[in-house]
RNA sequence: GGAGAGGUGGCCGAGUGGCCGAAGGCGCUCGCCUGCUAAGCGAGUAGGGGGUGUUGAGCCCCCUCGAGGGUUCAAAUCCCUCCCUCUCCGCCA
């Protein structure tokens, strides 16, 4: 959500935000909308302070005099009521459509609408010395590290068994994931994978990606996509002190994708499932120096990519294929020799103030509480960096050697 | 799943219909005092929204005592629903 103050003072910069991302947004309705929700506001409370008056006095009054300020006051406590419950109406008819609104964007945000619109940042390593060039899948069915047939019947598709050796490196990744980011100040956490509707109102995965997001009707729960959800959520309705901030987390979890629309696409092995586990950071921090912190959780991801030595590049996404909630995003494509071709692996969002205005999380300052921000970074996301890992390490024999960095925590060198 | 208790400000904790957004204490901030420290004295210390405006100075008003409804001229106080916490029993990874 942004800030209804821009819409009052500044409308521009909401129109020129909402054409880059390429949305039409009628904001004359809403401006209106605004107008008549706050006239009806002032005139409802004008109201209210005159039955309360009116109320007071009842105490100290007796006889027909009282008799008289009680009906007074009971036919003000009715219009009251009949005003109030107009600018309710008022202010829940703006608020469904400004909750609608994506965030602003980032001055620095690459323009255009699609993926192929991202601006690349930077490149690392060599992705032109494969030493094999089977993808993931072949590569896990013939170790038998992978199981994906059974996995559709037991699951359906784009589902998949990690087995073996596969399955150890996936604690592998996650020991030593933790290992270097704690360091860094980010606090380790598993939190929950079920969550309120609340939750995701408040990141902005709601209303708007209802349909990517599991489900669970009885119990009115939601399986997160991502842990962002969950972390962000930690701090709703909190007042943090200054000094806390930047407060990091890096938190494992189980992440749930109905994958809704993406039929067709990627059905090869495990690189887009409905389920995976994830290791992402989460950082509040100081309006002043999220671009900074962004930044840091940019080159905390290259960190670990480059420990495990996989080609990648740098991409600064187009604001047309941003999350409603980011104002800007990197994502680091690895290179993936089986499919010859570069591929998210992590995704590193600023969302500014845009979620802490919906999930209410400030921060105390000597003149009054601001709303702090919030951003979000893949640490490391399993399936698609064990894909990654299998590719880029394959030997000529069909066998994969496991990064140096990931040894002492896997217990064994290789998969074969 | 069954039975009971409870949710008040940063924290503890009073308050069962009428100037209560809320006693008292702790903590914190500022000032005074004390040749350090401790103690003492005084003042301040919730969040959100609307109006006005020299636009975050001030002033005025409204809302919020877990959330949402209701009763009443008037609700932290009474009623209903929901959420959460705790205790006991049952079940269970």
């Amino acid at each position: 959500m942004i800030d209804i103050s821009l819409l009052r003072e500044s409308p521009e910069i909401i129109a020129a935000s909402c054409e880059r991302r390429g949305i039409d947004i009628d904001l004359e309705t809403l401006t209106d909308l605004d107008q008549r929700r706050r006239r009806a506001r002032t005139s409802a409370e004008d109201m209210r302070r005159r039955q309360k008056e009116m109320g007071n006095s009842i105490s100290r009054l007796e006889g027909s005099a009282r008799e008289d300020a009680i009906a007074e006051a009971s036919q003000l406590a009715d219009d009251y009521k009949a005003a109030l419950a107009e600018t309710d109406r008022l202010d829940q008819k703006f608020q469904d459509i400004w909750i609608t609104l994506p965030n602003l964007v980032a001055e620095s945000a690459a323009d255009g609408m699609t993926e192929e619109d991202s601006i690349e940042v930077s490149r690392w390593g060599d992705p032109s010395a494969p030493k094999g060039t089977k993808d993931h899948l072949d590569l896990g069915l013939d170790l038998g590290v992978l199981d994906i047939e059974r996995a559709a019947r037991v699951s359906g598709t784009r589902f998949g068994y990690l087995l073996g050796d596969l399955a150890r490196l996936e604690f592998a990744l996650v020991q030593f994931a933790f290992d270097q980011l704690e360091p860094h100040g980010f606090k380790p956490v598993v939190p929950p994978v079920l969550v309120r509707e609340e939750a995701l109102i408040g990141t902005g995965f709601f209303p708007s990606d209802r349909q990517q997001v599991y489900a669970v009707e009885k119990d009115d729960l939601y399986l997160v996509g991502t842990s962002e959800v969950s972390l962000a959520a930690l701090h709703m309705n909190e007042i943090l002190s200054g000094e806390a901030l930047p407060l990091r987390y890096v938190g494992f979890s189980t992440c749930f994708r109905r994958e809704a629309g993406a039929h067709g696409k990627d059905t090869r092995g495990i690189f887009r499932v409905h389920q995976f586990d994830k290791i992402e950071m989460f950082s509040f921090c100081n309006p002043d120096i999220s671009e900074e912190e962004h930044d840091f959780l940019l080159a905390r991801e290259e960190d670990l990519v480059q420990a495990l030595g996989i080609p990648y590049r740098v991409v600064n996404v187009a604001v047309g294929d941003l999350g409603g909630s980011a104002a800007k995003k990197f994502d680091i494509e690895a290179w993936f020799p089986g499919q010859e071709r570069y591929r998210e692996i992590t995704s590193t969002s600023n969302t500014t103030d845009f979620q802490a205005r919906r999930l209410k999380i400030r921060y105390r300052t000597d003149d009054g509480n601001r709303l702090v921000h919030t951003l979000n970074g893949t640490a490391v996301a399993i399936g698609r960096w064990l894909a990654a890992i299998i590719e880029n390490h394959q030997q000529r024999d069909g066998t994969i050697s496991v990064p140096e960095v990931l040894r002492p925590y896997a217990g064994f060198d290789s998969i074969s």
